[in-house]
DNA sequence: TCGACGATCATCT
DNA sequence: GATGATCGTCGAG
């Protein structure tokens, strides 16, 4: 029996294009897990940072590079990389950019943060929050707990995001004006590519990540 | 409310 | 042997 989506997934055509572009585009549009009884996890996205790939010092796919960890960077536009980082977390992107076989690859959009639209109470049980005060952030406020709230794991890595189990849909896109660019998180290593302002939020957003933006 | 720091381990040097 | 696309706690203000 086939999964039946809610939610509309977005196409592999909606990846294929430059990363910054697919990541803003990603702000209001949905991550949903369906859990195969019917019930499932929506997140609306709030925040997503973009990495370019061979030319970024902060890409994993910097200059080139293709180990094991990263292999599913080159992975056709849609698909899942999914990586784990500090010992602890787990973090999610989505490979964007032009086609394997074109000059810039391994692009992906590093998903960030999100705000609960279904499932709300599922995911602050992942995070382990249950009985305590959440307050705004708590759930999916950062790519670690987001991951942790849906239940994203090494597991995923590579899979299309295009609607099975996992998969990115539709949704409202934002609007430019609503949108806030600013200095991605956490990459102090990566040279010039440090002030680039690829991180990009939905203004005003009680659940996006600190730094705010 | 904010800044500093320790946790913890797969991956790369 | 070092380090990181982070998070939660703790102590100071």
């Amino acid at each position: 029996m086939p999964v039946s989506h809610l939610y509309t997934p977005l196409p592999g055509s909606f990846y294929r294009r430059p990363v910054p572009e697919v990541a803003r585009d990603l702000l209001g549009r949905y991550l949903v897990r369906e859990n195969g009884d019917g019930s499932r996890l929506a997140l609306r996205l709030v925040e997503t940072e973009a990495y370019l790939g061979a030319s970024d010092r902060a890409s994993h796919a910097w200059a080139g590079r293709r180990t094991d960890r990263v292999a599913s960077l080159y992975l056709p536009p849609g698909h899942a990389y999914v990586y784990f980082i500090y010992g602890m977390h787990y973090c999610l992107n989505a490979v964007a950019g032009p086609e394997p076989g074109d000059e810039a690859q391994g692009g992906a959009v590093l998903i960030r943060a999100g705000e609960a639209v279904e499932g709300r109470d599922r995911m602050v049980s992942n995070r382990g929050w249950e009985g305590k005060r959440v307050r705004p952030g708590d759930v999916a406020g950062g790519p670690g707990k987001l991951c942790k709230a849906m239940g994203i794991d090494r597991a995923f890595d590579g899979v299309p995001l295009f609607g099975g189990e996992l998969y990115l849909a539709e949704g409202v896109p934002t609007p430019e004006s609503e949108i806030a660019a600013g200095p991605r998180v956490g990459i102090d290593y990566a040279g010039e590519a440090v002030s680039w302002p690829l991180r990009f939020a939905v203004k005003g957003n009680p659940e996006v990540s600190r730094p705010r933006l």
